[in-house]
DNA sequence: GAGATGATTTGATCTGGGTCAAATCGTGAG
DNA sequence: CTCACGATTTGACCCAGATCAAATCATCTC
């Protein structure tokens, strides 16, 4: 199911964004700095829509007509190579996504599906390519979320090709933590089988995965995850100081 | 051998921009659309060095002084995890490197060294952060090519995580080939284990790899690599039309 | 609640590619 | 030209992780 043929079909979730909606949206890190007049008519451009879960946004290939935000819910970038296809990234709400692309205004080069009930911010790539040059804090913040998706990517490929697999479930883990303010316990978001691309491993392996990590601190449950010993985990993980 | 002391020993490969070195270096992607006033402010701010090779420039952590621009060599960013490196990207003359860390002010995520002589530029990374707020041109350059390392992050990442190394090398052999304007027969530019290196592989399986593509059309001999039979790399390496 | 569909786990096996070692090739120093 | 050192190749072997198959487990539908 392609957008274009959901957007066909269900024009009723697409709307431009209500005023009492711009406050929420105007305080996400991309526009929050900006000048309000040129923010406001960024937001009078833009649509807001709400997408079902598992529903393909857009296909590598197309062209960037529109910036991304996702505003609530879950998406995953992907690409694919004959029959194989492999989760890139997982957008969480408050990023943008395909910002190089709409920036450069050239094809995707990865597709995207939502992961749930999804409400993405549509701003015309065009016109957010004006807006940049006209307001320096936009511009900041714009090169600012480049640079740092940038800089993930260098992180994954490194992460690829000089550890393995439990390693990187490992390092993943002990993030995930971090990104909770250090949680020892925490929930999975979206399916093992999801984790398991993301590594690049398949779920049988992060199965098996999962089990070796018993010996270095993990315990899990379902999708509840428990680091019962900090001090094994990071011994075996050894996490980089500037990656991790 | 680091760049500090490297510059310590030998300040006098360091020297100011000289005024009949500047056309050839405004004619650079990325300085030259930009206003030749502020350009100017630029190259005199700016330090272009001389370096031999096998120089490490700098290593993962620092903080990005300046950004670099290579005008002369060959540069090869590099990342490692504990006792392993991997090469990530070869810089090529007239391409800046490190551009996001400068931009954003952060640690260096690669490490770099030269592979060969080379001469770069060196740019003030907060000149570089102020005069991108002044000029549109330069800011898009700058944004253009920090999208452009973006995308070929991706694709390394995706070729790396859905296929295997001698499909990796039969497409950057297409790759080469594509750059050379379709050349069926091309050098390899830097050593074998490099290239190794670059796909994510040992020198021993490279090596093997070579062998297995004599089946697939290519023939080798030392750094030079004959394409004799196209239909049948293609039809091996399966080429993606975005990325490849 | 029963059945069906799909996710996860577990087990057995296979294989791409890494490791180790030795031979060979190339190249720069003298 | 010769030597020495490093790069590349080749061969033997090993291992992480993929694949295939079957068993559980979860969830959703009716």
């Amino acid at each position: 199911m392609s957008i274009s043929r959901y957007l066909g079909l269900t024009l009723n979730t697409e709307y431009d964004l209500r005023p009492e909606e711009r406050p929420e949206i105007a305080r996400l890190p991309i526009f929050s700095d900006m000048d309000e007049t040129l923010r406001d008519s960024i937001f009078s451009a833009s649509l807001l829509q709400a997408f079902p879960r598992q529903l393909v946004l857009f296909e590598v290939g197309q062209r960037a007509d529109f910036l991304h935000i996702l505003v609530d819910g879950l998406v995953e970038l992907f690409t694919s190579n004959g029959d194989r296809d492999t989760s890139m990234v997982i957008v969480t709400p408050g990023h943008s996504f395909i910002l190089a692309a709409a920036i450069t205004d050239m094809p995707y080069l990865m597709a995207a599906r939502t992961l749930s009930t999804s409400r993405i911010l549509l701003v015309p790539a065009p016109l957010l390519r004006d807006t940049i040059e006209q307001d320096g804090a936009l511009n900041r913040a714009t090169m600012h979320e480049l640079a740092w998706d940038y800089r993930e990517m260098v992180r994954a490929l490194t992460d690829m090709k000089l550890r393995q697999s439990t390693e990187r479930l490992a390092n993943h883990l002990l993030l995930q933590s971090r990104r909770l303010g250090g949680a020892d316990c925490f929930q999975l978001r979206g399916e093992k089988r999801l984790l398991a691309s993301l590594l690049g491993m398949t779920p049988e392996n992060l199965s098996r995965a999962f089990g070796a990590l018993a010996q270095h601190g993990i315990r899990v449950d379902g999708l509840t995850i428990s680091i019962t010993d900090r001090k094994a985990m990071e011994g075996f993980a050894r996490p980089d100081p500037f990656f991790d």
